[in-house]
DNA sequence: AAATCAATGAAAACGGCTTGTCAAAAAGCA
DNA sequence: TGCTTTTTGACAAGCCGTTTTCATTGATTT
């Protein structure tokens, strides 16, 4: 498994600003996805996983504020940067508020941006680095995600990649309701009807496997998500 | 036992201070290899082994941080000195400091520098004294990589380089995975398809070397990377 | 309650990619 | 030069993820 791209989602309506400056960080090995106002902003959202978004505030049909509620609904945790003509004080703090991680105002120097987006997915990734040697117990099985290892009595299932990722966002809910959509993204990288397919295909894989103890089901919640009930 | 010269890595596009920097620490004892911008760095240091690196923050090609992301992949332990114009934002330095063992702003005192240097190279041999005479103990084998010697009981085989580090490798990540990129990286200097199946090859000869212990086992993790599998 | 559409469950087929293995060629080294 | 070490090439076997198909269940409308 090799290390992706980060994916960046940039709402700007100024195309000419916008081609720039996707031209220029994809030169800087990231994959952009260049949206001109904030309602494609939002369906590129909630279609596609990224890692960050950067966001015009000043957009048509739906403004940059707007947008971020939206994607915040959706993503809690996601990098969010606005970049604004503006630099109104109370227009900052509200960025602010809405939990943006940077407000940068134009014209800024690419190449600053680019520094602090990286800095920014570093920070992630180190966040995710800790969170990659927990281990789970569910029942009689143990789960470990490091090693793709689902183990109970003398048992032991190695897990392909896709099955070992979504057992463990199943895991991490336990007893609660794991959305759809957010695995799907998180998983599949976009929220599709094959996606939908493909998971489903992978949630009975691992129902087979967390058969042996009937303590544990895998229950799905129709139209929603599923929820790995477990003690 | 003789002082070999340590070997410094110095990525700098400007050329003056490059050469003047370069001319400063060759009398002072060290092997210089100076390259002008980050993506020759990078060539360098998979050709060459390094003890620390001094990256300039703005080059060509590749920025200091990305080479730096790149350098650590290989190997996550040599210390890295950034240099940097003092023009940056204050927190994007300090994201990035975390991973740099120094942030030199410039323009700086180039004797401070030579005692920096000094400094974490002599904190470092002494680590790699320690880390330089380790044995293993895998079941019935004990594994001698500073002899490369693999014996059990009045068996002993004298292992190749690579053998040797592969193993070595393994054994550090004792009942862990051992993601095959990394192996690549720090043993073959990049994972290309063909070092892929060079590294699966000696693979299969240590599986041979080690299979009169069936306590023992080379695992792989489809897709991810091997684990030695020992008492 | 019947009809209908959407969402889910389960099995199997397929194509692509990764790994295991052997052997020969090439590169290093004494 | 001979020897060991390493890479390359070819092929088989296995693993994985997607798609397809068909069956089932849930929600909604009538």
């Amino acid at each position: 498994m090799e290390d992706k791209k980060s994916k960046i989602l940039l709402c700007e309506d100024d195309t000419n600003l916008g081609m720039v400056l996707k031209n220029y960080l994809e030169l800087n090995d990231y994959e952009i996805t260049l949206e001109r106002d904030g309602r494609l902003g939002l369906a590129a959202f909630q279609r596609e996983k990224f890692d960050i978004c950067l966001l015009d505030v000043m957009m048509p049909n739906m403004d940059g504020f707007t947008l971020a509620e939206e994607i915040r609904d959706v993503d809690p945790d996601i990098p969010l940067f606005f970049l604004s003509a503006k630099t109104m004080k109370e227009d900052i703090i509200q960025g602010y508020k809405l939990g943006a991680d940077d407000y940068i105002t134009k014209p800024f120097d690419s190449e600053v941006l680019l520094l602090k987006i990286k800095a920014i997915l570093k920070r992630n990734e180190e966040e995710n680095r800790i969170s990659d040697n927990i281990e789970f117990d569910l029942g009689r099985y143990h789960f470990n995600p490091k090693l793709r290892e689902l183990k109970h009595d003398d048992h032991t299932q190695t897990l392909s990649p896709k099955e070992n990722e979504l057992l463990k966002m199943l895991a991490e809910h336990k007893n609660d309701l794991l959305p759809r959509e957010r695995a799907l993204k998180k998983i599949w990288g976009s929220d599709t009807y094959f996606n939908g397919r493909s998971m489903d295909v992978y949630i009975a894989k691992l129902r087979k496997y967390l058969k042996d103890d009937t303590n544990i089901e895998i229950v799905n919640i129709h139209g929603n998500g599923f929820r790995l009930v477990a003690p």
